[in-house]
DNA sequence: GCCAACGTTGGC
DNA sequence: GCCAACGTTGGC
């Protein structure tokens, strides 16, 4: 099994929005970068566990875990014309873009900060807190998950 | 709102 | 294939 952050704005859905979600599950769709695209559509499986992260807000960190729920399947969202995430490039037989099914597991009950993490020198080779970091989806070493969870209050 | 860092696009 | 221009991310 493998470990995985995801960052999301909780203006545009938060983990409050994942845990009422119907089924508490949530297509992850909009992913518009090659890199997180290959770690969706070739390394996530069902089972694999998820840090969720709450970007560009007032207190950025992470704030629970999900878990993949589903295999990479064509992201809907490319083929629709009305949709933001519209890529009128993809095609039905060669899609470009991949989502998945992540479903809510645990709530913190306060924010694991950015700052903090940042703070752990052992923490320090977390993709994360490495410089120009902008990949909305990461890997996380089985280390570096025990480490940020030792920082649960 | 600023801006550094990074990714993508497209002309050549 | 290079690289300038542009767009996006995301902390601060």
């Amino acid at each position: 099994m493998n470990y995985w952050l995801m960052k999301s704005e909780p203006d545009e859905y938060s983990i409050d929005d994942l845990r009422t979600a119907p089924n508490q599950t949530e297509m992850w769709h909009g992913i518009r970068n090659y890199q997180a695209r290959n770690f969706i559509r070739d390394d996530l499986r069902i089972g694999d566990l998820i840090f969720y992260y709450h970007s560009s807000c007032k207190v950025p960190g992470v704030v629970g875990i999900a878990e993949v729920t589903s295999e990479a399947f064509p992201d809907p969202t490319q083929f629709n014309p009305e949709s933001p995430f519209y890529d009128p490039k993809s095609t039905t037989e060669t899609p470009r873009w991949m989502s998945i099914d992540i479903r809510f597991v645990e709530k913190f009950e306060d924010v694991i900060p950015l700052t903090l993490i940042k703070s752990k020198p052992h923490l320090a080779n977390m993709y994360l807190v490495s410089k120009g970091s902008r990949l909305s989806v990461q890997p996380v070493t089985a280390e570096e998950w025990q480490a940020v969870l030792m920082l649960k209050r």
